[in-house]
Parts: C-alpha cells; structure tokens; sequence
DNA sequence: TCCACATATACGAATATCCATATATAATAA
DNA sequence: TTATTATATATGGATATTCGTATATGTGGA
C-alpha cells in the first residue's frame, strides 16, 4: 500500500479511533466498538470492512462474534505511524474516551 | 489540527510528494516543485496552498519566488509522521524520482 | 507605463466519500 | 424450524475532493 492511501484509510475520525482503540486493547469486537465510540453498527462495520480490505486490520470470527486485530505483519513505516500515535502524550486525551468507554464495558461484563 | 485532519493532508499523492521534497530539501520554490513532480503549476500551487492553510508548510516570498519550508513548530507527533516517511528504507524509492529531478534542476542552474 | 514571469485563485464538471436506512448473512438456542 | 443476536452489505442522497482551464495577482525590468 501507497502511503497516501495509508493515511487516506487514517483521514476519517470513526477509523482512526476504531484502529486506534484495537491497537490499544489488542483484540476488539464490533459491537463493543459500536458501543464505545458511539456510533451505529453498519457505520462502524463499514469503516472495519475498508481497514480489513486494505490488510491494516485482520478479522476473526468466534461464534457470533468477529473480533478485530491490527495486522503483526504490516510494514514497520506503518506500525511507527499507528505506535507514534498511541505513544504520544499530547493526543492522548484524544482518544482517552473511547478507552474508558470500552473499559467500562469490559468490567461490567 | 487532529490527527485524521493532518493524515487527510497526506492523503493526496500529490500534496505528500510535495511535502516530502521540501522536508527532505528544506526549502524549494512552486516552480521547482511544478517540474520536479512534473505536475501542473496550479495544481502544485493550489496543493500548497492546503498544506499552508493547515500550518503544516510556511510560505516565503523572495522577489518572484514563493518557497515553501516545513513548520518548524509543528507537534512532536506530526514531526514524527513526517522524518518516519522520509527514514524508512522501503519507501525511499517511492520518492527517489522526486529528489533526482530535482537535484538535477539545481544543478543545471 | 507596458510586458514577461512566477504564483495564486475562481469556476464547473467528474468523481469519491460518508451517512442513514433497510436488508442480508451467520451463528446459536429453543 | 423459528427466533434472537451479531455482523455485513446494498441503496440512494448529500457533501467533499480533485482536476483542467481560465484568469487574477504580484514582482521586476525595459
């Protein structure tokens, strides 16, 4: 992949917190992600479709489940892109939210 | 600036070409970029001109010549974006033509 | 002043993106 | 089989992006 088309996958608000939030947490599924983004499930299924289409994203399916993980095997240009975010200290109230959110939802489970 | 508004701004082949030779070459004019990408002068200029207005690029004029230079009070994060593109091994070919051609401009001046 | 060069912007058309809504598919359980 | 839950996809409309072309603006020299 073309890193234009690499950022372009990182140029919406939804996906970049969907790739964010699985690359924090490791493993997410869709609903939870519905959940802890706020968002609707065909949105949010949606922007997953287009990260797995372009191999950032891998999927895998338990029961009735799919959960979502960030590709171990994509090029080291790119894990520093999506590290350099999760490691910056600047952007982490940005995203800090959607982790909480998603946390929540874990305990209560 | 957001981090997807800032990947929306390299999601344009174009306008990352354009950012990448002046982060590698420090400062070039709208003209040298016209030929070094061999893109049209508006479309460099109109390209520019985003970068620009986002803060990502400065613009000087000296007499005729408007160059354009990397902000160098951007964010750590974006910094990093940027220097990551331009150290990685595997995209160095991406862009190589860009910096022969432009090279090869200077040099004949 | 008038002209040439460098750069910027305006306009319209083609294309792409994103969304809400509705519906389809898959898995599980009764 | 039918119902329920989880996820995926299709449709159409609103909006955004990009481009080529034409034109405007800025600068310097004759």
């Amino acid at each position: 992949m073309l890193p234009n088309q690499f950022f372009k996958m990182l140029s919406d608000e939804t996906r970049l917190r969907c790739l964010i939030l699985v690359a924090r947490e490791n493993s997410v599924s869709v609903g939870d992600l519905s959940v802890a983004l706020e968002q609707s499930q065909p949105k949010i299924s949606r922007h997953l479709a287009i990260l797995r289409q372009s191999g950032v994203l891998l999927d895998k399916r338990e029961g009735q489940w799919v959960y979502y993980q960030v590709n171990s095997e994509l090029p080291g240009w790119m894990r520093k892109v999506i590290d350099g975010l999760i490691a910056s200290n600047c952007l982490k109230k940005e995203y800090q939210l959607d982790i909480n959110n998603y946390q929540s939802i874990k305990k209560d489970a």
